[in-house]
Order: structure tokens, then sequence, then C-alpha cells
DNA sequence: GTAGTCATGTAAGACGTTACATGATTCT
DNA sequence: AGAATCATGTAACGTCTTACATGACTAC
């Protein structure tokens, strides 16, 4: 999958202007993309020429001149067809097991220091998780099934952090026991 | 980072051609590249060119000629660096979550068939990871320690895949209990 | 004969990131 | 005076994927 449909899908919820958008992709977890102008303006110039969405020019007093853009009729059936497509396998990737694979050459004390920057790492990501969901969570709250299924999204997140960081905790307990007893 | 370090990691634990690389990452869900041609060849020549490897054509009778990669000390020494580095956060793009972020617009049929079959993808994933490592799981096991570290990057993976399934089954049973009811 | 294995490489393109470019307004 | 916000876009480059290209040998 590409940001299309992240973008396609915010749009499904109400109007945003680029820039926007990529407040929206900064401030979430789950919306993986760092958000980043080219990514997302290349991506509106085109959803508009596909005909997926329309832009409104708004031209304003104090700021620039803003695109506000809004999802089509054949934008809104893209979404759904994707949403009830076939669901892509989860993405791992996580380069601190390919790190880990090759640390054996590493002392004790070198090990463990890797291992506590690990989880450091993962500390922090939960925290800003945490976080971004805290202040804001800025969310569509149509029905009751749909907040709940955001709840749903948020808690995934914090499982995967969670589990990450009982697992490393574990390796740190397990090493010190059989190796530096 | 790149696939750059997954194959110097490889080459120190013993040489390969690049063919056989590419048989590795095909077999291994930690090493997550799809292993193709492109990548895998680029990256040996480009790391010829560093000096981080070299190579010895080995003329065969009956299969084609191949090229044994070794890795230099230059080599080892980046790959050591590498492994002391700062761990890179944890990547966990998946698209699943964004679908569901936008599936309140889905009948509650339609929206267990998409939560059946992210169950179904997540449970063929997990056997998939379970399969590579039954069969062969070829591993440098030269220390108890390194058995050790390897054991638990499987373990990680499995993890991940398990709490998927819990996530998504729980879901569905919620959905039932309060929407269905 | 048809498919699979061995073996190396290239081409084209999708997707993603950082940095560049511009310029007014507003806050400290 | 300097930084942040608003606002849109482009350039260059890194990374990754699929498909193309070649050719012999082996197994069914």
């Amino acid at each position: 999958m590409s940001i299309k449909y992240a973008i396609l899908g915010l749009l499904s919820w109400k109007p945003f202007t680029g820039y926007e958008l990529k407040k929206v992709f900064a401030n979430s977890t789950a919306l993986y993309w760092s958000g980043n102008n080219n990514q997302i303006y290349k991506t509106l110039l085109q959803l508009r020429s596909d005909g997926s969405v329309s832009d409104e020019v708004q031209h304003q007093e104090k700021s620039p001149t803003k695109k506000m853009y809004t999802i089509t009729e054949k934008g809104l059936a893209e979404l759904k067809a994707w949403v009830i497509s076939i669901p892509e396998p989860l993405e791992h990737r996580n380069t601190f097991l390919i790190q880990l694979a090759w640390a054996d050459q590493l002392n004790a004390s070198e090990l463990n220091t890797l291992l506590d920057k690990y989880e450091e790492e993962i500390k922090m990501q939960l925290l800003i998780h945490q976080e971004k969901e805290r202040r804001g969570s800025l969310s569509p709250q149509r029905t009751p099934r749909e907040v709940y299924l955001w709840d749903k999204i948020s808690e995934n997140l914090a499982n995967h952090y969670q589990i990450e960081l009982y697992w490393v905790r574990k390796i740190k307990l397990e090493l010190n026991e059989k190796w530096n007893a």
C-alpha cells in the first residue's frame, strides 16, 4: 500500500489542506509515514488528476493561499473497495533483531549496553505514542463503533511496544543469570 | 538501515555466493527483505568496491561460474561498529490498522469478514515462520550464547504474531457482544 | 517437453526521506 | 532580531520490488 489510501481515508472524514494532512501524519503513530511535503503534495495532485478528490482554492488575507481538498464519489468508492480488500501481511521491520544476530562478538558489558539502549528506545516510543493519544487524538467520532475501532488501533500499537519491552527485559535478566553468574 | 549490514553479518559467519544469500533471505523471517537479485548483487558489487568484502571467481564444470564472497578485516570492523551503534526504532507498518480506521462504513457482516481474513493472514504468517524455523534454521551456532540470541530473535517474531492473533480475536468477540447481541 | 535448480546481472519504476525554495505573518 | 507558523511545491537521492535476460544441466 502507499500513503494514498491513508489520505483518502482522512478526506472521507472531512476536507483537509495538504498542510493540515501533514500535521495529522506527524501526530499519528498508526499513520506511520513521516508526512513529508513531497509525498503528501504529490499524492494530492495525483488524486486530483484521477478525479478521486476535488480542490477548492481559498485566498486568505493574512496567510498564504491554500487548497482545500474534498473527496469525490469516485474517491469514496475507491476507498471502500480498498477497505474491504484482503489485508496485506503485517510488516515487522526490526533492524535491532539483525544487530542482535551478530552481537555474539560483543562482550557481556557491550551487549548489556546495547540492550539497555534498545529498552530506552522502546520506552521512548511507547511514551511518544501515549502522549500523542493523550493530547488531542483528533479522530472522527461519528459512531460508538468507530470510537471503539480507533481505540483498538491505539491498543494494537501499545501492545506491540509492551511485549517488546518484556522481551528485551527478559533477555537482560537471562543473560545475567546464565553467563554472568 | 539497508540490507548491507544483513549481508555483511552473514558473510561474517562464512563465505557465501550471491545466489546462496538469496536463499538465506528467502528462508528467513527476521531478514525481512525479499532477497531479490537486484538488491543482493548490487550490494555485493558495492561492498566489493568499498573493500568490505573480497570475491573469488570459481569456475565449475556442470554449473555456471560463481563468485564466492569473503568478508575482509575492514568489513568486520564496519559490522562491529554497526552492531554496537544505537538501535533504530522499531518499524510497525501495519496497513490493516488503516483499513480498520475507515471500516465503520462496513456493516456487521462485512466487518466480520474483514477481521476473519486478517486472522487467517496472521495465522498463515505464524505458520510460515514456524515452518521456516523448523526445517533447517541454518544458523551459526558458534557459542551457546549465540544459539540463545538466535532463539530470542525467533521468539520475538512469534510473540508479535501471537499478540496480533489475540488482539483480532478479541475484537471479533467484542463486536459481537456489543452490536450483534 | 516442461519445470526446477544453479548462477549472475540489468531495467524500470514505486515508494520514501531529507533538503531546497519562497514569502508573509506572528510570537518571544 | 530570531524563530515558529502558515502554505505549497520541487530536486536529489536511497531503498525496495517486479520483471527481463541468458544459458546449461537435471529430474519427471
